[in-house]
DNA sequence: CCCGTTTGATTAATGGATTTATCCTATCAC
DNA sequence: GTGATAGGATAAATCCATTAATCAAACGGG
């Protein structure tokens, strides 16, 4: 079908070590004359010679191909720009460094080693919630999961981390809520039956940051249509503020507010989670912790590369801050204390 | 490094043969007992053997691998489930049929070649916007564009391609504000100085089917900040529609008009192209061209995977109709009409 | 008892590029 | 003239799995 190394040869007169040496070669060994170098060069051009990868792969064990395996478009519409952001961070060093990136689907865990371990990738970004620690160990190539790491004991020894400190991120969001004057705060989870590991562990956060800081902080679940909003919110006159667990979710409470006539931010602030450039685009404009996904997809991969280079990272962790992009959808809670007394 | 078929077989007392066979084989002509296949199956097992697909992707010419190639993250926050709708209508088909999906970096044309015809994959779906047909036509490995075919004469006979059609959807816009009695309505396509392609391309298809229906049609530009948006309103009170080229440029349109006071829709009525989910979050909600992006996707997908299994394809393109979603940023005008008589 | 068939298993070629080991020739120094 | 060295080029092994071709033994039928 296509054109071989052999017939480039047998159409120069030369043999084919001289072929792979003037195109591609560092052979040493292998010397070739220059007039020679160029009537290869010449005919290789003529007959649209070009080298087969996989063959070249075969020999040289390397692929230049990583693969991404992410929670399989699983919740794209709580954060599309999330997850572009993600799989932009994860493929510019990647690119940059001419290596390709293959999209794994989310299958069985055993067909995941079939795919992992049969010599296509020489490494794999791990971008799954749930990531787990048993088969990412067992991994012949070197892995690095974009998630919270396991605890010491369960840890792979070849496994990578990269994450964020999402505790930090709500500490800053309750701080800003504090400072404003806010006391009764709810974190709204919004899953229950699909058990979104990544909302329940926001939740647990949220919890453990907010302990010391308010009066009251619970953790609630509206259902996707928040159908039950406006009942709590009459039952609930000391609640002045809501985090929600992402930034979608808090899009639609902000579209729910405004049809239910909840003034935000005066009756209600509301934060979300992961700051995209939505956030500039709702009314009001969101309030919401950003994870510098982008800079964290990028360093899992740039890692990942270092570790393909055989250059041992310092730490098995990387951990990013999170920060807090003050909008228009917080302020200062309606004086309810006030009004009751 | 990692073992080899030929290791197991050395462990096993057998020939690779017999491993090749009892593991995966279909060659007739290599018989095993059933006794030697199970002591066989056990040693492979035992000894954790994994196939080495690049080897076997070699022998069989056969990688089960297409690429993608896309407009880069050039303009991803202009319509971000846009991309992850197309992403997983790409993926879909190719992991139901056990096909792996590998992003092209977009790369100086030179290099593409490198990449599409070095036997590493088995078709590409196309969606650069400016899908360069020469460059298409050189392919070695079949080719869907996700765009609108070229004329016939510059259209390669090795491409297939699927697009929608977006001068029908406008005209379903258009009649839809004729339907409401909008009369002067401008179309929104904000890019000027990155010519985006698929912006211009829309301009021109609103021209066209705007031409017979509205008294006035203009498209402007007006920058992605919008700053002489109030500018503009103040000196052209006839207006009262606007139809913007993406959801998000839509999107920060009603964010502009909630700051400067304009009522939407009750001053004027707001379009977007491309209904995703995001048009149900925004405030009011949008009324919007839709694209059946998924579906686009999916097809190009299957039609990719046809032309490799040897089908060919009826028709070398497929079109998609475009639909239009009511939403709450559209109604009738305020009669100025009425006001200034 | 011989031949044809079925079962069981192996050898070796194949795919395409890379690279070591090897060989030959010309040149130069002594 | 001889030995050493550099330059120029090739044969052949290698990467690993697949599979056609081949061979050996066993069995049944005539």
């Amino acid at each position: 079908m296509s054109i071989t190394l052999k017939e480039v040869a047998l159409a120069a007169g030369v043999s084919t070590a001289a072929v792979s040496k003037v195109l591609h070669g560092r052979a040493p060994s292998v010397r070739v004359s220059e007039q020679r170098a160029a009537h290869i060069r010449e005919i290789a051009a003529q007959m649209q010679y070009r080298p087969n990868a996989v063959a070249r792969n075969l020999r040289s064990s390397r692929t230049h191909t990583v693969g991404l395996i992410f929670e399989n478009f699983w919740n794209i519409s709580e954060g599309p720009l999330y997850y572009l952001h993600l799989l932009d961070g994860v493929a510019s060093p990647l690119f940059r460094s001419h290596y390709r990136l293959t999209i794994l689907p989310e299958i069985a865990q055993d067909d995941i080693f079939g795919s992992l371990c049969d010599g296509q990738l020489e490494g794999v970004v791990w971008c799954k919630m749930v990531a787990d620690a048993k088969a990412m160990g067992q991994c012949t190539i070197p892995v690095v999961a974009m998630s919270p790491p396991p605890p010491p004991d369960e840890r792979p020894t070849n496994v990578y981390y990269v994450s964020c400190d999402e505790r930090q991120g709500l500490r800053l969001a309750i701080d800003h809520l504090v400072g404003l004057g806010h006391e009764h705060v709810v974190f709204l989870r919004e899953w229950e039956e699909r058990e979104n590991p990544d909302a329940i562990a926001r939740s647990q956060a949220f919890l453990g940051a907010a302990k010391d800081q308010l009066a009251s902080s619970e953790v609630l679940t509206w259902g996707w249509d928040f159908s039950t909003l406006a009942e709590w919110w009459a039952g609930h006159p000391r609640t002045t503020a809501v985090i929600c667990w992402s930034e979608s979710a808090a899009g639609r409470l902000l579209a729910r507010c405004a049809e239910l006539g909840i003034s935000v931010p005066g009756d209600l602030s509301v934060i979300g989670f992961d700051s995209t450039q939505y956030c500039d685009t709702t009314s009001p404009t969101l309030t919401a912790v950003r994870q510098p996904i982008f800079e964290m997809a990028r360093s899992a991969s740039e890692t990942l590369l270092a570790i393909i280079r055989g250059d041992r990272p310092e730490s098995f962790l990387t951990i990013f801050p999170c920060g807090l992009d003050v909008r228009d959808s917080t302020a200062r809670p309606r004086l309810n204390a006030e009004a009751t007394l």
